[in-house]
DNA sequence: ATTTTGTAGATTGTTAACAATTTGCATTTT
DNA sequence: AAAATGCAAATTGTTAACAATCTACAAAAT
């Protein structure tokens, strides 16, 4: 089977839909559209310069996906993950951070160690540089990489959707970047572990880091929530 | 808000997308389309009495569910769990039983506890009477419920979404009856840890009674797989 | 005989039109 | 003034038609 020209790869495999997903989503998780912002179906179609059938199914790919919100007749929302869900996804996070801490410590080779290695490297240099915005990204990549590295595709799927459902936990993305010191500092000491070879220190190791951002992030949220307590619109419902 | 008439409340909360979706899902997962049928829109639509809009979108809905896999001009196809992927699933399951485990050591309560230890009784009764169809559907309902009083929803959404998948795992369902008895013997005892309050035996018992399900499942699988090898047939590819 | 080519039918991808529901606002009613 | 009522516009739900692609099979070429 040859490899074919790449257009014609791409016309194989992308449909409107597909690309309308991808694009919806993309804006989304980079917070273009917000937790909370209807998505109107004609205007998205507009914009893209597609009819409205692939953003409705488009709509539905992202509902499953956990992204978007549908409301009969009313239309669909980004959602809006409300702090319980968070700490629910935060300690389940933790429980597959662990898993994946107990099969580095067996699994990973020493070229992947030293990849990671140069990840946290990466990351301290960015702390050393004040920059918390590449700081996030690294993060992300390090985290992302393990999961990769453990081996388990489906464990790495559902990973990643938590982590896109976290991200739409009231975009705190960026802000909280005074604790950006805090965090690196656990990073050297879990792939330590990971080195070690031993599965339970690693997993713990993994957990425990998990947990600490967990707790940082809720306790954070919380005091934002109760300093600036912004009114709450409550949007007008159907008259029952 | 008073309560809604049931007819109001059906046709506020149900579009066709949506009863569509239900209906293909439960016919998948009972196995009236068996893993590697194809869906064709029109007949589906036919069958319904719907357009093929309704049909489309709930296609990419159960996709995104990990139900059915679609190949772009070619068609949807209920998806057929290969081994490795099974595995992966069985491994990611232990640890979320294991979370279960560690949640319901600590957070159960004398009601819930007696309401699952009836659970066990009943499996135990079906094993006696040698029903392995009811004694399945116990002992995912057992299991399911250990879930759901671990209290994380978002554990829930993924295990359930698991259970799914697993369940296309070459509809291995009833098939594997003599072992009926091995695995009801694990009950009591993960019970009994969950009963003792400490997370640590909870949570490993349950791993434990996971992996071992894992570990027959896959040997029955190649077992099957080497000893009947009906030939597989290679569907036409597009030429390239 | 095997492979290639051509073509009709089946099926999916996409769009556009129509139907039903909701929303916003002016008007009336209390 | 506040609450109910009644449209018109906006938006979503659904269907039907059209376009593009694939599949199956027959005919032709090697």
């Amino acid at each position: 089977m040859p490899a074919s020209h790449p257009t014609i790869a791409l016309l194989q495999t992308s449909s409107l839909t597909s690309v309308v997903q991808q694009e919806l989503e993309r804006a989304i998780l980079v917070g273009e559209y917000a937790p909370g912002t209807k998505l109107i179906e004609a205007a998205v179609a507009l914009q893209l310069g597609v009819s409205r059938g692939p953003v409705r199914e488009a709509f539905r790919m992202l509902e499953e996906g956990g992204l978007l919100r549908v409301e009969k007749n009313r239309g669909v929302f980004v959602r809006d993950i409300p702090t319980a869900e968070a700490i629910e996804i935060f300690d389940l996070r933790a429980t597959l951070d662990e898993l994946v801490g107990r099969q580095l410590a067996v699994h990973i080779t020493p070229v992947q160690l030293k990849e990671i290695k140069a990840l946290v490297a990466d990351m301290e240099r960015q702390v050393k540089a004040q920059d918390a915005y590449n700081y996030h990204l690294l993060n992300l990549k390090f985290h992302d990489r393990l999961v990769e590295l453990a081996g388990n595709r489906k464990l790495t799927e559902i990973y990643r959707k938590l982590i896109k459902e976290l991200s739409l936990f009231r975009r705190l993305n960026l802000a909280d970047s005074w604790l950006m010191p805090i965090t690196a500092n656990e990073h050297r000491p879990i792939v330590a572990a990971i080195a070690s070879g031993d599965p339970d220190a690693a997993g713990r190791a993994m957990f425990e880091h998990a947990m600490d951002s967990k707790n940082r992030t809720i306790a954070n949220e919380l005091e934002r929530a109760t300093s600036v307590p912004l009114p709450v619109k409550t949007p007008r419902r159907k008259r029952v």
